[in-house]
DNA sequence: ATCCTAATCAAGACTTTGTCTAAGTCAATA
DNA sequence: TATTGACTTAGACAAAGTCTTGATTAGGAT
């Protein structure tokens, strides 16, 4: 049993209507080479295989996912939003700041714990994500040249 | 001798062209009150001051001030870009969840050094940033109801 | 197997945020 | 004061996302 059956087996637990559009976006998602899709490249991917999904409906079962904790929703250059479907391990991100693409990172320790009590000014704290930036070899390579 | 002429002194050593609508805007993100403005906000209290100021100039000059290491430039919510002139000491923000009003908070340590080597990928490092969310009092009050 | 109906979907108008272009204006220097 | 290239304006344009409305359908009931 693969993660895409556990993933639509959660969703039909949870009382989803499982339908053809869903479940090529399910799909596309636990594709697994291509991490980090916008909303945009989703729908694109979907389409090749069920050409009539639309591109609301992408967007509304994208933001489902997300509300049910099976998705991550993160933006990392203030353009497109990005859709991450390793929601299971806590990690971080890594934005080459010339090519613009993505990297999972795993840090040291909690990163929670960095704020001190008296800096969270009575905030009830739900998370935090951390986006390192840098040039990424090829890039290093071509500008630095 | 305040931050704001500072900030226009160190613009003209720089080779600006002092205009009324680069002031306009350099004294609207250095009043101090309200950081981390939008664009929108930033052109709404500018045009307060100097009704005929386009949009476009107030794009331009934020992106000015960017570039020129003057003005912060971050993304909290994925939705408009927001501009925080406080960009002399190095601060993590703390949103909201709820209102999404945003804080300065001041971390423990340097957040680059949480990346292990290993990690890196052969990256040339320039900078992290980290959100922390969580539900302010306020919201906490309303919502915990 | 067929029916029923609330849940879901498709199409496209609409909104928000930001960029670009062309023509007019003006700050700084001579 | 005259000059000129940097600057500004207005609005067209673009990208990303939301919302409305009528049509379709998954899944339970019969
Ligand atoms: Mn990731
Ligand atoms: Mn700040
Ligand atoms: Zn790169
Ligand atoms: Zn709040």
């Amino acid at each position: 049993m693969n993660a895409m059956s556990d993933l639509l087996e959660r969703l039909r637990g949870r009382g989803w209507r499982l339908t053809a559009q869903r479940r090529v976006v399910a799909e596309v998602l636990d594709s697994g080479e291509h991490v980090h899709l916008t909303a945009d490249e989703v729908h694109g991917r979907a389409a090749a295989r069920l050409p009539e999904i639309s591109r609301a409906t992408v967007y509304n079962t994208l933001g489902e996912l997300v509300s049910l904790g099976e998705v991550l929703e993160f933006s990392a250059d203030g353009r497109a939003k990005r859709y991450d479907p390793n929601a299971r391990h806590a990690h971080q991100h890594l934005v080459c700041s010339g090519c613009g693409s993505i990297r999972d990172v795993h840090i040291a320790g909690d990163p929670m714990g960095a704020l001190p009590e008296s800096e969270s000014a009575g905030y009830a704290l739900e998370g935090v994500e951390m986006t390192f930036r840098g040039l990424c070899p090829d890039c290093r390579a071509k500008r630095g040249a």
